[in-house]
Parts: structure tokens; C-alpha cells; sequence
DNA sequence: TTTCGACTATAAAACGGATTTGGTCGAGGA
DNA sequence: TCCTCGACCAAATCCGTTTTATAGTCGAAA
């Protein structure tokens, strides 16, 4: 990518951060990327566009945290609870990442519909290789590994919720105690 | 309560099931109630207060089918287990509290926060009496209590979800395998 | 190849008058 | 005293119109 370009990310990144991908407007983009307007079509098809850049550039960085924190782990059980854990906590922080996925309002854009299902894919991918990878070192109990996945990914929707509406809440507390659960079960072991 | 009381409650009810809140007026309502308008305040206070009325009724059925459903089940687990299925077969049949209770829209109500929290407050006791008398009978391991109803409410949450998005979701199944798998937990037991 | 000012078409905002709507009041009926 | 309602009000909402903002184009020029 060129330098150019790269400004105008920059730009459309910080002000869609701050206002929102409606109330950023093409002139603001420019004016802050320092070039005029009709310059940034000549980089970028149209508005959209730029959003959908930045978009897949949070969402590799994402990705790229939630692999590194498995591969810092050891066990299944703690790769699946750095999983959860990082997860949680990046979400908040990837701001436009996040909205793009949750924010209803953006339905109507093509590229987003795309964008969830990516990510859908490759949380499922990596919950079910843990799952499997515990299965066989006998540290799960053979399972139908889709349900247990399908059970970790709406446990994961219940931990978002609260940054879905902007409730503070321990997030990481919350994630390792949920994923102990998930583990050990509560009911008392024969 | 009287009868001219009930024949405003219900037409409201109807109204506000079919058009929401907002997009129903006094004067339907009252005409569906065959009286003039001037009449339901007489019963009512203002507008606000019948649809408080009807999210009461709502409440309290579905806190009873809640209560039902435990008192149908014997082990601590089934209790829990019929007491999440119940929840969330009727969440979406009583549309007006459910709506109540999610549409952020009505936010600013008054009484639509304390309605949120007295369901809250009912939730957290019934969980917490179950777990409790889990414990004690040897069926849970013992634990923080609030830690565990706490878990078990964000797994409602995101098993209320799909509901929330209006996505289809076999909800009972759901709700099935995720208790199983909070009592059993997924790990091999030593 | 890159940049931009001038331009266009369309979508959104602003406006203002007409209508609707939640709520009140006092007269009158049971 | 309890109940009902028509007339009324102020505020909110609607709706058609005009104005403005905005995404995107194009051709000239560097």
C-alpha cells in the first residue's frame, strides 16, 4: 500500500472512530489526510471502500492477537481461556472492528455480511481444533465437538453482552470464571 | 380491579401488541374499550401507567409458568434445566414484556428499570435457592453461589441472543446442552 | 500518473403550517 | 359521591417544500 493511501486510512480511521462511518464525510477524510477530495477517489472506489480497509486491517490485527495468545498457552484448557480472555478484552478497543460487526445500522453493506461470517469461521475453526487437540490428549471427554463449540460461542455472546450496552463489567474475571465452568461443571464428580 | 379497569387493559394490550407503544393512541384505545377517552383517565393516570399495567400482568404470568416449571422437576439439575427451558420458550410469546425488557427505546420510562431489576432480583433468588439446594443435597460442589448464578445468567444472556436478533434457533436444544454442560463440565474426570 | 476545482444528482436537513395526540377540566348524569 | 364525556389546550408529530450537504464524476493541467 502506498503512502497515499496509508493517509487516508489513517484518517477515515480516526475521524470513523470518533463520529461514526455516517457522520464522517469524504471532505473531512480529505481535508485530514491533507489532499482534495476528488484525490481520494482516485485511491479508493468510494466511501465504502475505505470502511471496508479498515475493517479488514482491525480484523487481521484481531485475529493475530487471538493466535498469539494461544500459542503463548500450554494446555487446552488455558489456550481456550486466553482465547476467550483476549477476545474480551481487545474487543472494546477495536472499536470500529467491533461495531461493524454488532452494529445493525450497516446490515445493508455488502461487504459486512462477509466480514461476520470470516469471523464466525475462524473462531469455529479454532474452538474446535482446541477442542479436538484436548479431546485427544485425553483432557476432554469425547464429545459431539460442534455442540461443545456452538455452547462456548453463545457463552461468548452472554460475556458480550454487557459491552454490547456499554456496561462496565470485569470482563476477564468474568471470562475465566465462565470458562471454568465450562471445564469442570459444578456438579460434584462421582 | 374493576371491570371497566380490565376492558382498557385488554384493548390496550392488543393495540400495543400489534403496534407498539408509541404508535398507539389514547383515543384507540379507548374506542376499543368503547368509552370516550377522557374515561381511561379516570382509571388510568396517563398512558405510561396502563402499559406499566400491562407489563405487570406479563410479569407475573411468566414469574408463575417460571415457578411451575421448578415445582414440575425433581433434581436440583432438572430444576435449573426446566427453569432456563421455560424462560426461554416464553420469552418470545410474551412480546410486550419482552420488549419491555430489551427495547431500549422505552429506556427512559421509569418503570421500566425497576421492572428490569425486579426480574433480575427474582432470577438471582431462584438460581441461588437451586444451587444452594444442590449443595446441600451433594449434587453441586460447593462454591461461591453468586459466582455460579452469575455464570448461568450470562449463559442465559447469550442464549437469549438469537431471540434478541430475531434469528431462528432451536432455543430448547440449546438450552438443554448448555446446562448439560455447565453441571458436567467438558473436561475427563480424574 | 497524479491532483484538483468545478460540477451534478441525490440524499438529508430545515422549515413551517396543518394535524394528531396526551392530558385537563368542568358540566352533568347515575 | 362516583362515573362519563365533550370541549379544550399545549406540545408533539406529520408532511410537503425548499435549502443545503454530500458522494461521486469529469476534464484540464501539472
Amino acid at each position: 500500500m502506498n503512502e497515499k493511501k496509508e493517509r487516508i486510512i489513517s484518517a477515515a480511521k480516526e475521524l470513523i472512530a470518533q463520529y461514526g462511518f455516517k457522520k464522517t464525510t469524504m471532505d473531512e477524510i480529505a481535508a485530514k489526510a491533507r489532499m482534495g477530495k476528488s484525490t481520494t477517489y482516485y485511491y479508493f472506489k468510494n466511501k465504502e471502500d475505505i470502511f471496508a480497509e479498515i475493517v479488514r486491517i482491525d480484523s487481521d490485527l484481531f485475529r493475530q492477537k487471538l493466535i498469539d495468545a494461544i500459542q503463548a498457552a500450554y494446555s487446552p484448557q488455558d489456550k481456550i481461556m486466553q482465547y476467550v480472555r483476549t477476545r474480551m478484552l481487545h474487543l472494546k478497543e477495536l472499536s470500529n472492528y467491533y461495531k461493524t460487526l454488532t452494529n445493525e445500522y450497516l446490515d445493508h453493506y455488502f461487504f459486512i455480511e462477509q466480514v461476520r461470517e470470516d469471523f464466525y469461521s475462524f473462531e469455529n475453526k479454532i474452538l474446535s481444533d482446541l477442542i479436538k487437540e484436548g479431546i485427544q490428549q485425553n483432557i476432554f471427554t469425547p464429545c459431539d465437538i460442534d455442540v461443545v463449540v456452538h455452547m462456548i460461542a453463545i457463552a461468548i455472546k452472554g460475556l458480550e453482552y454487557p459491552l454490547f450496552i456499554q456496561k462496565e463489567q470485569d470482563l476477564e474475571k468474568d471470562s475465566k470464571q465462565m470458562m471454568e465452568i465450562i471445564f469442570k461443571g459444578i456438579e460434584v464428580k462421582a
